[in-house]
DNA sequence: AAGTGGTCTAGACCACCAT
DNA sequence: TGGTGGTCTAGACCACTTA
C-alpha cells in the first residue's frame, strides 16, 4: 500500500477530535452506519478491535467503549481468541430476546411457528403511523401475515402480522415455510431487515373470533392482547405484530432490574 | 501516615489478584456487600473513584468498570462533578422504574397510590415459595397490603401486595399514608430494603370480586393480571404482589432492546 | 505461534460543581 | 480553586482460538 492510498483510506474514515460529541458515540454512528448500509452483515466478523482503532485513528479503549454498547444490547457479540460478530436472530440465545412465554410451572420451550397466510394490501391509518408512512395511505403497499405460534403443539398465540411491502420486496408464505427460520431470522437472512428494539402493549380483552376457533375457548373468554412494533437501525420501524395469547397455561414473563 | 497504619488500613480492603476471577468483580462483589450492610445507604455519596481505588489498590479504571455496572442497572447514579450516589427510588426518574401503565393514546402519568389495608398474616405455601421461606407455614408472618392505584383519580390497579415481617418490623397502613411516599421508597428509607430487580408474569383474566368493584366493570369482563416478585441484593426476594389492571383505557407498556 | 478479545494500569486533559 | 466524574491514550499481560 503506498502512502497516496493510505491518505485516502485514512480520510474516508476519521473523525473529529475536537467535536463536541465524545469519539466513542462518533465512533459509535460510525458502526451504525457499517450495519446499516450491509458493509457488516449477519453473522459476519468485524475488523479486530485494533484494526478499527487503526481505521479510525483513536485508541483501543475507545474502540471498546463504542463497540460495548452494542455487545450490551446483544446488537454484536464478543468471542474471545475469535472476534467480535454481528449477532444472528437464530441463534439459541437469540431466539428468546423478543419472545417471553413461559409455561405455568417456569419451563421455557421454544416455539414452533405456523404460516397461515401472507396476503398484499394497503396500509390503514393506524398502520401508516406506526410504520410511520406518509398518510396518503392507499398508496402503501403491506404484507399481512397470519401466524400461529405452538408450544408442544398446543396453540398459544395467534398473531396478525403487518410489514411493508418495500422493505420485504418478494415475501411469500412459502419462501418463509420452506426456510424453516424465526420471522426475525428471515428478516435478518433475506431481507436485510435486523431487529434490534421493540415496544409492546399489553393488555386483558376478551377472545375475538379467530382466538376463540384457534385455542377452543368458549365465547367471552379472556386472554392477553399485545400489539407490537419492532425497529431497525436509526429507529425505523418495520414491522407491526397483534397478538392474542392464550394464557390459561402459559403466561407472558418480564424481567427487569439487575442480576447481582 | 507511617507505614505500619499504611498496611493495616489495606489489609481491610484489599482483593486478590492472583484469584481466578477478575479484580473489578471482585470489586463489584464488594460494593454489594457495602450496599447490603448500608455502609452506603441510598441517597448517600460513595468515596470517590480513586479514593475507592486507592483504597483497594486497584487502577481508577478498574473501579470505574465496577461501578459502571451499577450505574446501568441504576443502582448506583454519577453525577459528574459531584460524585456517585446510592439510587433513591422517590427520585422523578426512578419512579417509573418497575411502573409500566400508560394511558392509550401513550401519554405517561405518575399513579396516586391509596392504601387500603395493611394486615398481618401467615405465609401461605406459595409465597413461601415465591419468598424462599422454609415451608414450615404457619411459622412465617408477613403483611397484606391492599393497595389502589389512581391516575387523573380513576383506579387502573388494585393490588394485595405480601412483604416478610421480618424485614419491615412495625410497618402499618397509617405510616405508609402518612409519609405520602412511593412503597418501594418506603421500603428504602424506612427499612433499609432497596428493590433492584423484578420479574412479572402477565395474563388475561376474568376479573375478581374487587377488582370489579373497584373499576365498576361489569361481571366477566377482562383485565390484565399481574404476579410480581421483587428482589433485594444477593437475589434475595423480598415482596410478592398480585394485580389487577383495568386495561380499557390503560395498558401494559414494555420497551427492549436498543435506544440507537 | 500468531491473532483475538479480556483485564488492568498510570496518567492525561476536560467539564462540571462547589466554595 | 480543588475535587469530582467523563473521556481518552498507550501499553502491558493474560486466556482463548486457530493454525
Amino acid at each position: 500500500m503506498d502512502s497516496t492510498e493510505r491518505t485516502i483510506q485514512k480520510a474516508g474514515y476519521r473523525l473529529d477530535p475536537t467535536a463536541s460529541d465524545p469519539l466513542y458515540k462518533q465512533l459509535r454512528r460510525e458502526i451504525v452506519k457499517s450495519l446499516t448500509r450491509g458493509e457488516w452483515n449477519p453473522g459476519d466478523k468485524l475488523p479486530s478491535e485494533s484494526e478499527l482503532a487503526r481505521r479510525y485513528q483513536v485508541g483501543i479503549s475507545t474502540v471498546r467503549s463504542a463497540i460495548g454498547e452494542f455487545v450490551a444490547t446483544k446488537v454484536l457479540t464478543r468471542r474471545q481468541g475469535k472476534g467480535t460478530f454481528v449477532s444472528l436472530h437464530n441463534e439459541q440465545r437469540y431466539n428468546y430476546q423478543f419472545f417471553h412465554i413461559v409455561r405455568n410451572d417456569g419451563a421455557k420451550e421454544l416455539p414452533r411457528s405456523e404460516i397461515v397466510s401472507v396476503r398484499r394490501a394497503t396500509a390503514d391509518e393506524e398502520i401508516c403511523d406506526l410504520l410511520r408512512l406518509p398518510r396518503r395511505a392507499r398508496l402503501h403497499g403491506i404484507f399481512r401475515i397470519q401466524q400461529i405460534l405452538r408450544v408442544s403443539e398446543i396453540p398459544i398465540v395467534v398473531s396478525d402480522i403487518v410489514i411493508p411491502e418495500a422493505l420485504f420486496q418478494g415475501m411469500t408464505g412459502k419462501a418463509i415455510r420452506s426456510s424453516g427460520e424465526a420471522l426475525y431470522a428471515i428478516y435478518q437472512r433475506h431481507f436485510g431487515v435486523n431487529i434490534i428494539r421493540t415496544w409492546t402493549e399489553l393488555s386483558g380483552v376478551i377472545a375475538n373470533a379467530r382466538a376463540a376457533r384457534t385455542f377452543g375457548l368458549p365465547k367471552n373468554a379472556p386472554l392477553l392482547q399485545s400489539r407490537r412494533v419492532a425497529f431497525t437501525f436509526d429507529d425505523l420501524p418495520v414491522e407491526v405484530r397483534f397478538s392474542q395469547i392464550d394464557t390459561r397455561n402459559y403466561h407472558f414473563r418480564l424481567v427487569e432490574g439487575h442480576g447481582t
